[in-house]
RNA sequence: GGGCCGUUAGCUCAAUUAGGCAGAGCACCUGACUCUUAAUCAGUAGGUUGAAGGUUCGAUUCCUUCACGGCCCA
C-alpha cells in the first residue's frame, strides 16, 4: 500500500524530530481572527487608514516559501484566498524561526501580526508569531505546472483542488447554481421534497437500474432511477408545488455525458401545462446563466450560446421533416421510415426493428439525425405516445403527447410534459411497457399499483419537469466532460 | 463493446532515428543569503520506465497479454 518514497521518509522523520521537541503536529487551538478575504476587504476599503498596531490571526496553507537566511516570504491560502506574510527572526524569535525552517509547503500555518506594504508595494503579513496548525507529511505536487494528470486528478481531487484554482472556482459555480435553482423555485412557492432513493420498483423512467438487498427487510430494493412516481404522489397529496434536486442512479456506460449517478431536478407543478413549463424553464435557465456566467449568451466549446430571446420551439415531425429530411409521407411507414434511417447511417438492433413502433423509430432517426444538430436551446414537442408513457395526450392527436425535451448545445438537457392523471390510462400503458419489456431483465415485471391508487384518489392536472444538473453545469462552465463537474467521478479501483 | 492515444523520479516532461550506461526543471536534502514572489547561488541525492511474459548478447524503445486512464465511435 505504501509507497516507499523519500521525501515522505523525510517528512516522517522530521515529523519525529518535531513530536520529541514537544511541538504539537496537530494541534487545534489557534484562533483565527481574520480570514484572507476579511484582510483583502480591508486593504481594499481603507488601506490608508490601517493602525500599523492592528492585529491579525489568520491561519492557511503554506503555498510556498522564500527564505533568506534569518527571515522569508511564504504564500499562504485559506478558503478565502491567498496572502503573503513576511518571517522574520528578530520578529518571531529564535525558537518560532527555528520551527518554522522545519516547515515545509503544504503545512498548515497560523501567524499573528500586522499588516506592512513590501517594497514593491504589496500588502503582507508581518508575522510576530508563527505556529505550525497541522502537518503535511506528503510533498504538493509542483508549483508551477501543476497537477494534470486527468486521472489523479479525478480520483486525489483534494489534489486537484488544492492546486487547481479553475477547478476550485468551478465547484464553487456549481455549488451556487444549485442554490440559485433552489430560490428561483422557492420564489414560485415550490417545497423542496426528498424522497425515496431506494426504491422496491424503480420508475419514472427507461433505464437499468441498480439492485441492492435490505437485510432486515429481507427484500430486493432498486436505487432510484428518477423521482418523479414519488413526487407526482406528493401532487396527489396535495403538495401543489414540489420539487427536488438529488441523485438518481442508471446502471450503464459511463461516458463524458454520462455518470452512474448523476443530479437531478425534478419539479412538479398543479394546474400547469407543459406550455407554461417551456416559459419557466426559459426564465430559469436565463436567470441562471446570468448568475453564473455573468451574460445570457456564453460560450461553450467553441460555440456561441444564446439563452437570451425566446427559444425556438418545433414538434418532432417537424424537425425530422427540417433538420433530418424525412418526407412527411414516410410517418407512418415503418419499412420504409427503417429503410431511410439505414440509408442515413442510423443502425438498429435486428430485434430492435420487429419490436419498434413507429414512435419509437421516429424518435431514434431523432437522435442520430437531429439532435447533434440542435445548438442553440430548442424546444422539441410533440413526442409520441409510445415513448413518453407518463405523458398526457394531446387532445387534438391521441397518438401524441403533451410533452417537451430541451436540447442545447448537441444534448438533452430538459424533458418535461403535461402530466397523465388519468388512472386507467396510465395502467394500460404500464401493461404495455411491460409487454415490451426485454426478457431476463433484472427489474421486477410489477406494475406500480400505489402509484395508480394515488391517482385513482385524484391528481390535479399538472405538469412537470426533469433537467439533468450536471450537464447544466457542464454548459456553465464550459466544460467537455460530466466528470469536470462533479466532485468524485466514478472510476475503477487501482490495484497496487 | 470497438478504434486511436497515453502510463518514465513526489510533480511537469525528455530520452524510442534503425534496441546500446534513463535525463532536465521544480520539489526534497546540505550550505550561503533579512524585500522575495517560477527568488538566486553552490553542492548532494532521488528510478522494478504501469504489470506479466516473449524476441535479443542487450529492451523505456520491438512483439503478446493484462491493468488503469483520456479522446472518439456504438
Amino acid at each position: 500500500m505504501s509507497q516507499k518514497n523519500d521525501v515522505i521518509e523525510t517528512r516522517r522523520e522530521k515529523n519525529q524530530l518535531l513530536t520529541e521537541s514537544g511541538v504539537a503536529l496537530f494541534p487545534n487551538d489557534f484562533k483565527v481572527t481574520h480570514t484572507i478575504g476579511d484582510i483583502k476587504q480591508l486593504l481594499e476599503n481603507e488601506s490608508g487608514e490601517i493602525e500599523a498596531d492592528a492585529s491579525f490571526s489568520v491561519a492557511g496553507r503554506i503555498m510556498a516559501v522564500n527564505r533568506f537566511g534569518k527571515s522569508a516570504f511564504i504564500r499562504f491560502r485559506d478558503r478565502s484566498g491567498q496572502l503573503q506574510a513576511y518571517i522574520r527572526t528578530d520578529k518571531v524569535g529564535e525558537d518560532a524561526y527555528a520551527l518554522f525552517k522545519k516547515m515545509d509547503i503544504g503545512d498548515f500555518a497560523g501567524m499573528t501580526g500586522t499588516l506592512f506594504q513590501t517594497k514593491t508595494g504589496e500588502w503582507s503579513l508581518l508575522a510576530n508569531s508563527l505556529k505550525l496548525v497541522a502537518k503535511a507529511t506528503r510533498p504538493l505536487p509542483e508549483k508551477f505546472h501543476g497537477l494534470k494528470d486527468p486521472e489523479k486528478r479525478y480520483r486525489q481531487r483534494y489534489l486537484d483542488l488544492i492546486m487547481n484554482a479553475d477547478v476550485r472556482e468551478l465547484f464553487v459555480k456549481r455549488s451556487r447554481l444549485v442554490q440559485a435553482i433552489r430560490m428561483f423555485l422557492a420564489d414560485r412557492d415550490f417545497l423542496e421534497v426528498e424522497t425515496p432513493m431506494m426504491q422496491p420498483l424503480p420508475g419514472g423512467a427507461d433505464a437499468k437500474p441498480f439492485k441492492t438487498y435490505h437485510n432486515s427487510l429481507g427484500m430486493d430494493l432498486f436505487l432510484r432511477i428518477a423521482p418523479e412516481l414519488y413526487l407526482k404522489r406528493l401532487v396527489a397529496g396535495g403538495f401543489e408545488r414540489v420539487f427536488e434536486i438529488n441523485r438518481s442512479f442508471r446502471n450503464e456506460g459511463i461516458s463524458t455525458q454520462h455518470n452512474p449517478e448523476f443530479t437531478m431536478l425534478e419539479f412538479y407543478q398543479a394546474y400547469a401545462t407543459y406550455e407554461d413549463l417551456m416559459n419557466l424553464t426559459e426564465a430559469m435557465f436565463q436567470s441562471l446563466a446570468l448568475n453564473i456566467t455573468g451574460a445570457m449568451d456564453f460560450e461553450y466549446q467553441g460555440e456561441a450560446i444564446r439563452f437570451s430571446g425566446t427559444w425556438q420551439r418545433i414538434t418532432l415531425l417537424e424537425s425530422l421533416e427540417k433538420i433530418a429530411g424525412v418526407d412527411p409521407a414516410l410517418f407512418n411507414q415503418k419499412q420504409e421510415l427503417i429503410n431511410f434511417a439505414l440509408e442515413k447511417g442510423v443502425s438498429f438492433g435486428a430485434r430492435d426493428m420487429d419490436t419498434m413502433g413507429i414512435g419509437k423509430i421516429l424518435t431514434k432517426i431523432f437522435d442520430v439525425l437531429v439532435e447533434p444538430e440542435l445548438i442553440q436551446p430548442t424546444f422539441i414537442t410533440g413526442y409520441p405516445v409510445e415513448v413518453s408513457p407518463l405523458s398526457r395526450r394531446n387532445r387534438e392527436n391521441p397518438d401524441l403527447t403533451d410533452r417537451f425535451e430541451l436540447f442545447i448545445a448537441g444534448r438533452e438537457i430538459a424533458n418535461g410534459f403535461s402530466e397523465l392523471n388519468d388512472p386507467e390510462d396510465q395502467k394500460n400503458r404500464f401493461l404495455n411497457q411491460l409487454e415490451n419489456k426485454e426478457a431476463g431483465d433484472e427489474t421486477p415485471q410489477i406494475i406500480d399499483e400505489d402509484y395508480i391508487r394515488a391517482l385513482e384518489y385524484g391528481m390535479p392536472p399538472t405538469a412537470g419537469e426533469g433537467i439533468g444538473i450536471d450537464r447544466l453545469a457542464m454548459l456553465l462552465t464550459d466544460s467537455a466532460s460530466i466528470r469536470d463537474v462533479i466532485l468524485f467521478p466514478h472510476m475503477k479501483p487501482v490495484e497496487n
